[in-house]
RNA sequence: GGGCGGGUAGCUCAGUGGUUAGAGCACUACUCUGAUAAAGUAGGGGUCGAAGGUUCAAAUCCUUCUCCGCCCA
């Protein structure tokens, strides 16, 4: 040994009583621990253990009284298996109430199942062969309806396995799932106070619709079915009102374009939608020409001017857009289509509602200025019919346009006394070019290939068609719905002010109802008569209206069931009769915080309790989805946002970055995961892999490098610990004083402190990435600086004050990492809590999940020992880099190794871990120079002297030959604490160290003898070469 | 088409104005090791997506473009 203390030969038998009073002396041991471990198999048994002792409900429980944390669950739907994604968010859901559980808060946590929506019902209309609406209500929408609520929880005994086996602690056995009808009477409860707040009304919606199935897609079947198209492309003359340029920056024209006509150039691929044109937009601050040409004006952006062409024409004028727009002082223009003269109803925006118009002959149409309008393509002046446009919809909305819709029916044929009346409208395209062309209307007539919607179940040209549709007024609570979003912390931070703060800033009332049948029904209800409107807020409502009916068997409060509840009209005395929509499945969950309660029909202290929520979670999809219809409904109904942090996770991607999806093959099970590496680890890859915001790519071996590079390296040590601990009875009560311990000790128990308190202020962050990064660092300082450096302390023989300190303390460092694991790998966690900790305390908590979070004691944090270490590490590793150079390994002891430090301060450093180093480098002795201020950058001088002395070169030998020894004790698979025998033959070399160092080489092997001459019957023989000498080298097991 | 995010070694990721751009994995060679499936040393591997600009100095700040993802159209 080369620590200059001299090692007696351990003594491995019993232990003998009285032997040291530090060291327990009853009959006892941790589990032994192998370093072989199947971390899948040891996590189904940890699931038995945390069921069997009720853990999750406990660690619930045992905080009642503390601080409350709220988790709001996102309700997955169990309509498929959960894939990876789903696991990531789940146990992004997981950790941070796992935390706040050990800090003392009292954390329920219900899991939730969204179960409405169009996706359920595509799904049975696949399986039943339905091709449109009509079908559906032919099939039945009882039988429909039942068909949707059965499959949509197909999965879900899968969704419970899979939660249990990655260890997602959730209340799944009391779920709220949205199709129950308490659950829709509180959505019910929801719409009725927003009824009361005037915050409801009917208008139109602009939605994606297929004329021959006569139904509206959403968004996702919209993004199915783009194709390329190949359309007309027509510019179109519009003539202003000359009458109209005298309040506008053309004023100077109003006389010239009285002699000779003044035209706004627009462009369109979509010629059907003309006679439904009620405006133009032009850009607020783009630039405009007046061009003159033989025989008329015409007006477009200045900026495009070149790729329309205009041949003939010169510019005379040139205006901004805003000079010339505005509803009230803008330029006029004349109506392509004036739709009294066809016989077509004309509407107008007032307030939230369409009313209907007489007829005028004399009727004009306003320039307005919007900024969608585009430099791009076009004329940058946007044809605009409010009908058939969703951007256009909502231009009429905001400037009080007039809507014209009629003249297309919802099979896509025109209406009305146009000439090309009775045609579909793609076909009455060329007709309508060819009228505006003979009335000198038409500037140009072009073809277009581009993306287009079709219909992705029968390949029809969608058409944009406004629509009736129930709005909530959420721009009535705009200010506060931005101001509540000012109160949130947002992770990762750019969504707050990005995405989401956009969308909200650019809110617009949502529309909520569907045309749909398996969903929570809109609960209004409708006089056959009068239509008076009423908003039913309960079922109790319902069964005290005036003259009610069918709701004595109401069991079900989805449709069919209660379409058919009437009543009598409070106002005449007509039939009640219910509105055929559903609402928004987003509605649905975004009532959650109300509706898992079933607020406010029952148990308002737990509702109050749990609102607002601490912390949500889910991919960033869920920006316009989930957060915001959370937040709407939250804020509509009482003022303030519903969630105080949340964390907005990435896509996972595969790993050559695609998409994954199950037509690709390319998704990978969680099962494999978990069977192969288990959820310890895919937790951790999840956790530190990249911060939770970035697109991930994934692949099983990153997991299955987690096992090895983390997992496998925490278990090296554990195990380490346990093996040597039980072999000297090791007793963890007995704490040694940190004060005296040795540099080494205190300087890992400073990181630990450090590490407890960065991972502390992390999690505090929601930052999981940060703080298992800094755990995975603290593992790597703990198993390859602190362990590998102290081992000859464990090994040595003598119980002393020393070897105390070694095991106090790394057993200190184990189960303090393994608590502020806890919340990230809980099942290693538990399993080293309950090897380490329970057996030597009848009163520590059950399970490791129900103990305290670790608090750092700052007072053990010493900066100048971590930076010991790191200069310790540093110079052992420019001296190996040295030793290699020199051709020298380093089993050959050297004389010395002479170190010039950098500083002052770096030479006390040196003095102070010396002795770590020339144990490390294998040196006799370390000279240390005075400081020399420049030198290398990298770090301090290191020389070793290469002279290999007799002397030095036979303790090298020495040591090869007690490592051959020891490989061979290994391969004869020997315990460690086994006594042998040992037998060599070899060159003169080797006979000469086997004697001169017989008793280091008989120390370290546990060799009894060690005998020249050929091995006995039954020893563990093997042949070597060693410095290219033959040798011969035996091991045999003594009794 | 618009908005947001990302693009750094073969892979996964650090690095927000300052030495010669890093780590881990993977690869090659050597070494260490009776806790380790580990560790160490050395090596190969980078036009930091592209171009332009600001600056004494740019992976980092600005502009434009490009590719990928998400949301919206």
């Amino acid at each position: 040994m080369r620590r200059g203390s001299r090692v007696v030969p351990r003594d491995l038998s019993p232990v003998p009583s009285g032997r040291d009073s530090l060291f327990w002396q009853e009959d006892f041991m941790f589990q032994p621990v192998s370093s072989r471990v199947n971390f899948p198999e040891l996590e189904q048994k940890t699931i038995g253990f945390w069921q069997e002792k009720r853990v999750f409900e406990r660690s619930v429980e045992q905080r009642l009284g503390g601080p409350s944390y709220v988790l709001y669950d996102g309700p997955p739907t169990a309509n498929a298996s959960p894939g990876i994604h789903h696991v990531l968010a789940r146990v992004f859901k997981d950790v941070f109430p796992r935390y706040k559980a050990m800090k003392g808060y009292y954390a329920p946590r219900k899991a939730g199942w969204d179960t409405h929506g169009l996706p359920v019902e595509l799904e049975v209309e696949r399986e039943l062969g339905l091709k449109s609406k009509r079908e559906i209500e032919e099939y039945g929408i009882a039988e429909f309806n039942s068909r949707c609520r059965k499959n949509v929880l197909r999965y879900v005994k899968e969704w419970e396995k899979l939660t249990d086996r990655i260890g997602f602690w959730i209340d799944m056995k009391h779920p709220y799932i949205t199709f129950d009808n308490g659950y829709i009477e509180t959505c019910w409860w929801i719409i009725k106070s927003l009824w009361d707040k005037g915050l409801v009304y009917q208008s139109y919606r602009v939605t994606p619709h297929c004329p021959r199935c006569g139904t509206s897609l959403s968004s996702h079947e919209v993004a199915l079915g783009y194709d390329e198209a190949d359309d007309p492309s027509v510019y179109i003359k519009f003539e202003i009102v000359p009458g109209s340029v005298e309040a506008t920056s053309l004023k100077p024209f109003s006389k010239k374009f009285l002699s000779k006509p003044a035209y706004l150039l627009a462009w369109t691929t979509t010629p059907w939608t003309l006679p439904g044109n009620t405006a133009l937009a032009v850009a607020p601050d783009a630039e405009y020409s007046v061009m003159e040409g033989p025989s008329d004006y015409i007006i477009m952006a200045s900026a495009i001017i070149e790729k329309v062409g205009l041949e003939g024409y010169h510019e005379v004028n040139r205006v901004k857009g805003k000079t010339i727009s505005g509803v009230q002082k803008g330029l006029k223009y004349k109506p392509l289509f004036n739709p009294h003269e066809f016989g077509v109803e004309r509407k107008r925006f007032q307030d939230d509602s369409l009313a209907l118009q007489q007829p005028d002959n004399s009727l004009t149409y306003p320039v307005i200025c919007e900024d969608f309008v585009s430099m791009e393509e076009g004329t940058g002046i946007v044809h605009t019919a409010p009908s058939f446009g969703e951007v256009d919809f909502q231009a009429g909305h905001d400037n009080s346009l007039n809507f014209v819709r009629d003249y297309v029916d919802l099979q896509g044929v025109i209406q009305g006394n146009y000439p090309f009346a009775g045609k579909f409208v793609k076909d009455a395209d060329p007709l309508i070019i060819e009228d505006l062309k003979s009335r000198g209307l038409l500037y140009r007539s072009e073809r277009i290939r581009h993306t287009y919607p079709f219909c992705w179940r029968c390949g029809t040209p969608l058409l944009y068609y406004a629509k009736p549709s129930w709005y909530i007024k959420t721009t009535a609570m705009k200010e506060r719905l931005i101001s509540g979003n000012a109160e949130i912390n947002w992770y990762p931070e750019y969504i707050k002010y990005g995405r989401f703060g956009d969308w909200l800033n650019n809110n617009v009332d949502w529309a909520f109802s569907r045309e749909r049948y398996w969903g929570t029904p809109l609960p209004v209800w409708r006089c056959e008569s009068c239509k008076h409107d009423e908003c039913i807020g309960s079922v109790k409502e319902l069964r005290q209206k005036k003259g009610v009916e069918g709701i004595g068997k109401l069991s079900d409060l989805h449709r069919p069931y209660v379409d058919d509840v009437t009543y009598s009209c409070l106002k005449c005395g007509g039939a009640m009769r219910r509105v055929p929509e559903v609402i928004d499945c987003w509605f649905d969950s975004g009532a959650m915080p109300f509706a898992q309660w079933h607020y406010p029909f029952e148990n308002q202290q737990l509702f109050k309790a749990s609102f607002p929520a601490d912390y949500i979670c889910e991919a960033v999809d869920q920006t316009r989805g989930w957060f915001y219809s959370l937040h709407a409904i939250s804020i509509l109904i009482n003022e303030q946002p519903c969630f105080k942090n949340v964390i907005c996770l990435g896509h996972i991607l595969d790993s050559t970055g695609e998409k994954m999806s199950k037509s690709k093959g390319n998704v990978v099970r969680p099962e494999d995961v978990l069977v192969k590496s288990g959820a310890d680890a895919l937790r951790w890859y999840m956790y530190t892999a990249s911060p939770p915001g970035n697109v991930r790519r994934f692949s099983k071996e990153l997991v299955e490098e987690v096992v090895r590079k983390f997992l496998l390296t925490l278990w090296n040590t554990y195990s380490f610990f346990v093996t040597y601990a039980n072999i000297d009875k090791f007793d963890p009560r007995i704490a040694a004083n940190v004060e005296h311990r040795p540099e080494l000790d205190r300087w890992i128990l400073s990181e630990l402190n450090q590490l407890a308190d960065a991972v502390t202020r992390s999690l505090d962050e929601y930052d999981v990435t940060t703080a298992g990064r800094k755990i995975e660092e603290f593992v790597d300082n703990l198993s390859n600086w602190y362990v590998r450096r102290s081992r000859r302390r464990f090994w040595k023989s003598e119980n002393d004050a020393d070897k105390q300190s070694a095991y106090t303390t790394l057993y200190q460092c184990l189960i303090t990492l393994a608590k502020l694991l806890a919340p990230l790998t809980p099942f290693v966690a538990e399993e080293l809590y309950q090897n380490l900790v329970r057996p030597f305390d009848k009163d520590a908590p059950e399970s490791i999940h129900l103990t305290d979070y670790p608090k750092a004691d700052l007072s053990q944090i010493d900066e100048k020992l971590t930076a010991d270490a790191r200069l310790a590490m540093m110079v052992c590793s420019i001296g190996r880099a040295e030793r290699a150079k020199a051709g020298i390994k380093v089993r050959q002891p050297l004389k010395d190794a002479k170190v010039t430090p950098r500083t002052e301060a770096e030479k006390e450093s040196l003095e102070r871990v010396k002795s770590q180093i020339m144990e490390e480098i294998n040196v006799k002795n370390i000279i240390i120079n005075a400081p020399t201020a420049v030198v290398e950058v990298s770090g301090p001088q290191v020389v070793v002297d290469t002279d290999v002395s007799q002397g030095l070169a036979d303790e090298g030998l020495a040591r090869e030959l007690v490592h051959r020894l020891q490989t061979l004790r290994k391969q004869a698979g020997f315990e460690i604490a086994d006594y042998i025998e040992t037998y060599y033959e070899g060159g003169p070399s080797v006979q000469r160290v086997m004697k001169e160092h017989a008793d280091y080489i008989k120390q370290e092997t546990l060799s009894r003898n060690l005998v020249a001459g050929k091995p006995p019957e039954g020893a563990f023989s093997k042949s070597q070469v060693i410095e290219g000498e033959k040798v011969v080298l035996a091991v045999k097991k003594l009794k």
